[in-house]
DNA sequence: GTGAGGATGCACT
DNA sequence: GTGCATCCTCACG
């Protein structure tokens, strides 16, 4: 079942935790490319030093301001692009940001689209999942509700497993508080989980 | 297997 | 001009 708007319109730490084990469905031509959801983070609103939005509102950072379930996807470091899924109400600038994936399907297209071979290295990591899955600027704002070119369907199996939490990577910009804030899930024990 | 450093372009002061 | 929610390569031994 595809997700709907309410699912993302939940707390953000709520939608960040619930995601996992959740399918990411990808259209690649006649193809779907499905992978499971086992690493997220929560950047959450104007006081989260480590939101994006913490800012204020820009160009960039509008889609975050707008209606949950919507992609934000930026890019960084000059080749690396980040998928985020925007939460909460509008007006209430929030995100989740998928850093891994298990693949479960296609794993020869993932490899041509990464241009590696070793499958442990294919989506464990933000940047990754984002270039293994074609995921780019084109698909800033989609509306992740639709069920077209991208979206996130329940998943009936992959139900047992823990949840870990820990601070988010790669903030070190952020003020402590939001340096220390334990806002990352990880299913534990995945083998695709990003490094640290 | 681990760590340092470079790649690279765009949004934003 | 600055810095970035990263990844890869190349040393090292």
């Amino acid at each position: 079942m595809i997700l709907k708007r309410e699912f993302y319109q939940q707390p953000t730490l709520e939608v960040a935790r619930s995601l996992l084990g959740k399918k990411l469905i990808r259209q690649h031509g006649q193809q779907q490319l499905i992978g499971l959801i086992v690493e997220t983070e929560a950047y959450i609103g104007e006081n989260d030093t480590a939101c994006h939005a913490s800012k204020g509102k820009t160009q960039r950072t509008e889609i975050m301001f707008g209606r949950a379930g919507h992609a934000y996807i930026y890019f960084i470091y000059g080749m690396h692009y980040m998928f985020n899924i925007v939460t909460e109400s509008e007006g209430n600038p929030a995100a989740v940001l998928l850093r891994a994936i298990q693949p479960l399907n296609h794993i020869d297209v993932l490899k041509r689209h990464r241009n590696i071979t070793e499958e442990k290295s294919l989506t464990n990591g933000p940047a990754k999942l984002c270039q293994a899955y074609n995921i780019d600027k084109t698909l800033n704002a989609w509306d992740l509700c639709l069920g077209k070119k991208l979206w996130i369907e329940t998943n009936d199996e992959h139900n047992d497993y823990q949840t870990e939490t820990s601070p988010r990577i790669g903030i070190n910009y952020a003020e402590e508080k939001d340096r220390n804030a334990h806002w990352r899930f990880t299913m534990k024990g995945n083998p695709f989980l990003s490094k640290r």
